[in-house]
DNA sequence: AATTAAGCGAGACGGTACGTCGCGTCTTAAG
DNA sequence: CTTAAGACGCGACGTACCGTCTCGCTTAATT
């Protein structure tokens, strides 16, 4: 019963605190300037989010999401422009302190580890998807563990953006992109390889799709409560 | 001139500091607490560390110095030795927040990226003199980027403490290695990541389905924590 | 609108400042202090009163707030009656400290000098209007300047307090009064002070001779403090 | 033996101190401020002040150090003439303020009793002069109470600089001369005023009863003013 | 239609830490 | 024994956000 929540507010916070994080940093990104900037209540904002943390959570998410970008059959190029434009968004310094709040706020709130996964799930599942394309084509070895690659191709990303400090540059991307397809497998830009084993170890199917951001806020308009972080046994 | 500064304010400040890190985590690393835990009067702390971030980056550079390891002629176990420790060194808790927090907080102190980069490198330093010992014993091409391979080896181990929110198994570890060795022209490194284990793609148990942010470990059912997170030995 | 204010607030605060003034005098007068022993946020003090200084001159005001004095025939009684009460109100260390204090930081805070003002008049207030009441009686000459009689009487009881340093004695009350009364046109005002007790000049123990600044510095050739001037009691 | 004092470092603290205060108010007198503008080390400034406070005073003595002011025939007008410069030198902002600093200070260091003294005498002392001349001269009564009259012209001046908050007229001066030699026997001394007192206190620019005491608050329930919080019998 | 259960804006409140300022003391080295 | 230099302990300042808590008003769905 009662009175519908009002969609608007989301929006509209979510607006305002994308200014904020772009006019002042992250730093100023705080749950007082975006109700003063909305005229949206404090208690209204905690309403949707807990906790500050999560809403940085969901701009970051925001903040992040990729741009569809179109595959070719380059394997390499479509690679070199994933990471491009990963590196473009992390570069943004807002963006990367963003990020490193969250990461540091996850200490406290383990349902914020949700978030950030599926912060990185963003800009990952994408990728995935062209490798795991790779791989039934052939152009990458049977059995190449994606996950792997993945981490190999992003890892260095967000290390320099985050620990090192620096953008990585299109030369870096170049560079990194062409040793990690070599360690696996990958014929140099030849195009060999063709049929042979369609199975790779397609066994991570969370390809994104999900992206979704669930899981920051207190409770959904129609109510499916995030799914327990804690209880979930693995085999 | 000048009354000169008290050495062991330093010492007992981040003595103080790595006890109330372990104990309460990053959250509670005040001045304050740091203060009133040592009888140092903050403004001497701030004398030192113009900024709670600066301390908690000394904090960090601290607690992230790494052990002597001993190198070997496996150039591979000296990896995973050096990989498994850094995954250790982070994988606490504490750690990873303590170095989102000066992350955070390099945005708004530029004079940071510099610690930040010290934090970096103190890990960096050893793995990348090993590296070149194997590049001149011929172990590895010759004209191998040996930062680039810094990268390829320590960025996952970043992302996945940082980002994904898990630390790295052994099993992982091992993986990455090879892989790594593997592009990198190791003889035998690119095999033994093939025929030994990698096909079932053990170590990455979240294949979608939820994002669920539980962990990547490949711990058994229940209990048992991934990895030793005390000893940093290597196996 | 919004959630309305705690006026038990204000009282409590004020309560225990006037106890730590009692106690500990106004040095000791601190926010933190009120915040301390009352529970109150310091936050909140500080939404009621933006300085230090503005809760002192509250705290001023409730101090010298006189007494009901009820007035008789008698005007000079009155009057004596009036300057005694003032003189024993400011005569308390703690109070005349408080009150320069907040003179001192009205030059910093423009908004204090209507506090001051008020201060003034809390005792002004009833004597001006006896003093009318005998103009209009007849007792005072019919074009009598009011505020300048008051002046008369009040600003050499602030004097003594606060710049000389002393309490002024009933004796000295007297001959006060009754030398501004004979100089306003007040029948026999003029005979008593004559007569009974002028002479001697009591009440002043120093006539000057030198202001000679001396005593300031903290050593000096072999100089005799002044007199103590505090010993001044007053039946 | 060893090195003598510096006789400049008095001067030249001095000089500073009073350059301080005309240009930032005695909130800026600061030891360190005159420290660092000077050169002296604090140290050898609190060698010779033991407080703030004591160099306050010295310095509140230069200020307020009256020019010579010429005696003439006219008692009445040497007596405007020394009200006028001393309602001018304490009309500054900064000089009140920092006569009240120094009034607050020594109700913690009872050695500023003397100072506090001396600063009073500065000013009183050639007044006192000229009123003794005037009764030896027969122009006062005989028998008249110095510093009663002293006390009647001069405390007004300080009420109304300290508390009031407002700097004495000309024209409030001459009421006030006239009123108190009038009271003193002075013949003629209604005379000189042209006229009395007349209607209007001019220069009491409030007669009270409003300005209760708000303006305190931030803003407030517009409640009665706070309780008295102290009992206070009358003698 | 009256009731009722939210949602919402407003803003006071308790709390914790921040970083700063000034005091007065001290330690050292230089003269 | 004085001076300059400056570190140090101490204590308070005033500020910033946090997240919680009344309020009073508005807006549907339910009685």
């Amino acid at each position: 019963m009662g009175r519908p929540r009002d969609a608007g507010v989301e929006r509209r916070a979510l607006d305002a605190a994308a200014r904020v994080l772009a006019d002042h940093g992250h730093g100023a990104l705080t749950v007082d300037a975006v109700a003063a900037r909305t005229g949206i209540a404090k208690t209204t904002l905690y309403r949707r989010w807990p906790t500050r943390a999560h809403l940085l959570a969901t701009v970051a998410h925001a903040a992040l999401a990729p741009p569809s970008t179109g595959a070719t059959d380059d394997l390499a190029a479509d690679l070199r422009g994933a990471l491009g434009t990963l590196a473009t968004a992390l570069g943004r310094a807002s963006h990367a302190g963003l990020l490193a709040e969250v990461v540091a706020a996850s200490a406290h709130h383990p349902d914020l580890r949700a978030a950030l996964h599926a912060l990185g799930e963003v800009r990952r599942a994408a990728t995935r998807d062209r490798l795991a394309r790779a791989v039934a084509d052939g152009r990458l070895a049977p059995g190449t563990d994606v996950e792997l690659v993945l981490d190999q191709l992003l890892g260095p990303v967000y290390l320099h953006v985050l620990v090192v400090g620096d953008t990585p540059t299109p030369d870096y991307v170049r560079r990194l992109v062409d040793a990690v397809l070599a360690g696996a497998g990958h014929p140099g830009g030849a195009r060999s390889g063709r049929g042979g084993s369609g199975r790779g170890d397609v066994g991570h199917e969370d390809s994104g799709r999900g992206s979704s951001g669930r899981g920051l806020h207190s409770d959904g308009p129609a109510g499916t409560p995030p799914a327990d972080t804690t209880s979930e046994g693995s085999p």
